[in-house]
RNA sequence: GCCGAAGUGGUGGAAUUGGUAGACACGCCGGACUCAAAAUCCGGUGCUCUCAACAAGCGUGUGGGUUCGAGUCCCACCUUCGGUACCA
């Protein structure tokens, strides 16, 4: 091979396939060394590949995982692919090709792409959720929680013989009051139950359980729709009318989980936008359940309300208008309206409903509540703004203290009762829980704090309401209605659910022909009546034609990686015992509410079942930001094909048109290469600034349709995966998101062509030498560059960390260091960077082992000390001077000479000044 | 709307976490090498006034505040991005 140039090509091809036949990056357990698991966020295989904003996070992790093997740990660091999901599903439907077909080919062009990047990931452990070896598991684990319900006496997940045997022994009752089970029953009454009476009781407890919830239903798609395929009230292909019907689904009882997923926060490290995030998710509030009798009838309102204090300034109360007693308590002269509002409302989503604040809708019912306090007559509307999950789907409006409330109550012209004087704190909002409590009776005069504990303790003495801690989170929705997701291992007997035996597992994804929704909502299995039919070992029914959502196979993969190919576990115990937990998790904060909340609820479920080893699964988290791709736009004139410089634009009426990102270079279009890119600009005209024509350009998401995707292929290609894996990481810190634009990449290209040149002469002769002198300069840098690079890679500072390499092989190439012990620490440094090349280097120096099993150097900190340091002498906050002084000048004697100089004495003019700041030994600033 | 984050030169970003703002790169300008180009190397480059230098002034989204000192802390606002429960 010459040596004379850097040829990446050669180099990365060569190790590439050393790497693999080596087994390099095999790994093992170990117990001679501590372990440590760096996990990335495994991607969805989608048809349009990578591009350069998935690896930021891929080489961000591998970075860390080859620092850590080099530190010494066994490493584990695996990868796999969600592969189960909503878009490979869509396009069967468009193309009549099996999800199973495209997924698997993308899967293998994402590997491909992958290997590429010299990712040190150990393949052999890889994993794909739509495996039937893997999803065996998942199907096993839905299994466990079907079987299991969480007693909060314990505080954990236990099975549920625990509650067949409570309930034997005590029937409902305790249950009953706790709110957690809506019929009370003696255990006698318990015992008298059928099987299909009892299990419909048990229902309320199991952790994976049946219950009846809205989907987006489209009629003339005759399917139903996620969340993102409805826009503006109509479904997004087609504009269809779209409503929200009830349909049985499976649901995970999280909210069981929600103090625990509260507290875990405070064991692991997150981001604290991260945790706070998450708690504002799950969102616990403190407050009381109250009822109000409705008028006339033997039924009472139930609401939660965190402001108990200001129960005598409601005015009126608003239902959710899909709470159950709202057609029952409907007076007959409102009826009409009330269905009407229903329907606008079944049109409406959760978002909207909440978002237009300045919307105000609403309807009286005609019913009336009594207050259990004064006796009033208080009227009762049904709206939007009240929501049927949260709580218990009921407000008592005061519009005295809510915003909402009070908005509601101008626009239907209800009464509004101020019952807090807040004179005496002039800032506070409405809202806030300060001031005095007034027009309210038995509470006039106390403060906020004070009137809601004394409210409380009034409104359980005379049994109107209680204390309640309510989470804003609600139970996970389990089920979809489509194909391209795992089968649920039940059966449904006369209607009643039971679980398959285990032996059964894995309940396959049948195959189909057409992947059409089944009809009336049910999805593409209901179809299949062969299949639909269940006669087995564990009875005869029918099957579950709904599959899991896409969360179920990435709650848990981390453990499979530990043991893939385990046959009788998801993963064997002492391999689970040995991994443990994942040290380092790297992904994005678009995750940060949905598969980091369900992935940890499942852990602590398989922790209370005794399957792992971790309460938490996941103890550090650092989430990469997002790579924007920037698009460029030409100008048309309206009406024309003639395009008008950026700089000219203002003068025409003109159309912003996304072109290809690759034709502009540095903001000027390549014209030719435009009319040869799309037929409709083959004769275009062009108004040109000095003979150029300048784009505009704007950053947005990657996205084919907007013309911005890099492909890491393409960058690789060319300046090579060292190369790419640098730029990554130089483009700035890793959780911030930036655009993408691959001009800066000569930067980091410089880098390595300079690292080449300290190793090789332009002859190509080898310059390093082990003649022991390295000149001061060349220990000071090599040693403080050690010192930083360390220090930035453990912070997950790998731009810093970049700036620090770089300025180190331009220094040693003007010192012109050939020493071989300096050099062989500096491809250590840069190892975990660009594995490629230093691993070349260090075998070219005679090692006969890999650069990647060599230990971290160790910085010297004697060669970290500076002689002098430059003061600056700032004057009432202005710099004014510097001086420079021996480091170990003592700090009154800093003073005098500082205070003595000229430029200091200018400035005082003479006089003593009022303060020195000395901040670390050093001056400041001197006050005058 | 609600929750979370970000805003620093022409561009990506750095800043010892309250102490010399702009490290390191890209781009641009000038120079060397070359018949020429590419590559490479050297120098310059926040803005304003100035032929230029010195000096000065202004500068971290906007407006206030705290401090000897604010990119960093506090208050209000603007803009952009992520999530908002069936995209993954």
């Amino acid at each position: 091979m010459e040596r004379a140039h850097y040829r990446f090509a050669e180099i990365e091809e060569k190790w590439n396939s050393k790497w693999e036949e080596s087994g390099l990056y095999t790994v093992l357990e170990d117990s001679s060394k501590p372990k440590y698991y760096v996990l990335d966020m495994f991607p969805y295989p989608s048809g349009s590949g990578l591009h350069v904003g998935h690896p930021l996070g891929y080489v961000a992790s591998d970075i860390f995982a080859r620092y850590k093997r080099l530190r010494g740990f066994n490493v584990l660091h695996p990868m796999g692919f969600d592969a189960f999901g909503l878009p490979a599903e869509q396009y069967a439907i468009e193309t009549g090709q099996h999800p199973a077909v495209t997924t698997e080919k993308n899967i293998r062009y994402f590997r491909e792409q992958l290997s590429r990047m010299g990712l040190s990931y150990d393949w052999n452990r890889s994993v794909i959720t739509c495996d039937p070896d893997y999803y065996k598991w998942t199907q096993w684990i839905f299994m466990q929680l079907f079987g299991s319900w969480y007693n909060p006496a314990s505080g954990k997940a236990e099975s549920i013989d625990t509650l067949n045997t409570l309930l034997d022994t005590q029937g409902t009752r305790a249950f009953f009051q706790a709110g957690t089970c809506d019929k009370e029953l003696s255990a006698a009454e318990w015992k008298a139950l059928d099987h299909a009476g009892q299990e419909k009781i048990r229902m309320q407890f199991r952790l994976a359980y049946l219950d009846h919830a809205d989907v987006w239903w489209c009629e003339a798609l005759g399917t139903v729709l996620a969340n993102d395929e409805v826009k503006d009230g109509v479904s997004e292909r087609g504009g269809h009318p779209v409503e929200k019907i009830k349909m049985r689904q499976w649901f995970l009882r999280i909210t069981a989980y929600a103090q625990r997923l509260l507290d875990g926060l405070d064991t692991v490290d997150f981001s604290p936008s991260m945790k706070e995030m998450q708690r504002n998710w799950i969102g616990r509030s403190e407050g009381a359940l109250v009822h109000f009798p409705f008028a006339g009838k033997d039924l009472s309102l139930e609401i939660f309300t965190t402001r108990p204090d200001t129960i005598f300034g409601a005015t009126f109360m608003v239902m959710a208008p899909e709470h159950p007693l709202v057609a029952e308590i409907t007076a007959p002269d409102f009826r009409i309206d009330v269905e009407e509002y229903i329907k606008y409302v079944k049109t409406r989503s959760e978002r909207d409903r909440q978002a237009e604040v300045k919307k105000v809708t609403g309807q009286n019912t005609g019913a009336f509540v009594i207050h259990p306090f004064t006796g009033n007559k208080l009227p009762v509307y049904i709206a939007e703004y009240v929501l049927s999950g949260y709580g218990t789907g009921a407000i008592m409006a005061v519009p005295g203290n809510d915003e909402r409330d009070f908005a509601f109550a101008e626009k239907f012209d209800l009464p509004v009762v101020q019952v807090i004087d807040q004179s005496a704190y002039p800032d506070a909002s409405r809202e806030d829980k300060v001031g005095t409590l007034m027009q309210s009776d038995i509470l006039n005069g106390k403060e906020v704090k004070d009137a809601i504990a004394f409210i409380l303790h009034a409104l359980e003495e005379r049994k109107i309401g209680k204390r309640k801690v309510n989470y804003r989170m609600r139970d996970a929705g389990f089920s979809r209605q489509r194909y391209w997701g795992e089968p649920f291992p039940v059966v449904y007997e006369n209607g009643v659910v039971k679980l398959l035996s285990e032996k059964e597992l894995p309940v396959a994804l049948p195959e189909m022909e057409t992947f059409k929704p089944g009809g009336s909502g049910k999805s593409p299995l209901a179809a299949l009546q062969d299949w639909m039919h269940y006669d087995g070992p564990s009875g005869k029914g029918e099957r579950e034609s709904d599959t899991m959502p896409g969360y179920a196979g990435s709650s848990w993969y981390f453990y499979r990686y530990m043991d893939v190919r385990n046959k009788t576990a998801f993963a064997a115990k002492e391999k689970i015992d040995y991994w443990r937990n994942v040290d380092l998790y790297i992904g994005g904060t678009e995750h940060a509410v949905g598969h980091l909340l369900y992935s940890r609820m499942w852990n602590k479920f398989l922790f209370d079942l005794g399957h792992v080893a971790e309460d938490e699964p996941f103890r550090k988290l650092v989430n990469q930001g997002m790579i924007q791709g920037i698009s460029r736009f030409v100008y048309r004139v309206q009406g024309t094909n003639t395009y008008v410089s950026k700089g000219l634009k203002d003068q025409y009426a003109v159309t912003d048109i996304r072109i290809l990102t690759a034709l502009v270079d540095n903001d000027i279009l390549d014209i030719e290469g435009l009319k040869k890119w799309r037929a409709d600009f083959a004769d275009a005209e062009f108004i040109l600034e000095n003979g150029k024509y300048f784009c505009g350009s704007e950053v947005e998401k990657m996205s084919k349709t907007k013309h911005n995707v890099v492909n890491p292929d393409e960058v690789i290609a060319q300046y090579g995966a060292d190369c790419f894996r640098l730029y990554e990481m130089f483009l700035g810190p890793l959780d911030a998101s930036k655009p993408w634009d691959t001009k800066g990449i000569t930067g980091v290209q410089g880098f390595l062509k300079k690292l080449w040149r300290l190793f090789y002469d332009e002859q190509g002769n080898m310059r390093v030498q082990n003649d022991g002198n390295a000149d001061a300069e060349s220990m000071k840098i090599l040693h403080k560059t050690i010192k930083k690079v360390g220090e930035d890679v453990e912070k997950l500072s790998f731009n810093t960390a970049v700036s620090a390499c770089m300025i180190c092989v331009n220094t040693l190439g003007s010192t012109a260091c050939t020493q071989i012990d300096v050099l062989e620490k500096v491809l250590i440094l840069i190892a975990p960077f660009a594995p490629y090349i230093a691993e070349e280097l260090w075998s070219e120096l005679g090692n006969a082992g890999s650069v990647h099993t060599a230990a971290w150097p160790a910085y010297d900190a004697t060669w970290l000390v500076e002689d002098t340091c430059t003061y600056p002498v700032s004057i009432n906050g202005k710099t004014r001077t510097t001086v420079d002084l021996p480091l170990d000048m003592p700090v009154d004697e800093i003073e005098k000479t500082v205070l003595a100089l000229d430029a200091v004495l200018k400035w005082t003019e003479g006089k003593q000044p009022r303060k020195v700041i000395i901040v670390k030994g050093k001056i400041v600033n001197v006050v005058i």
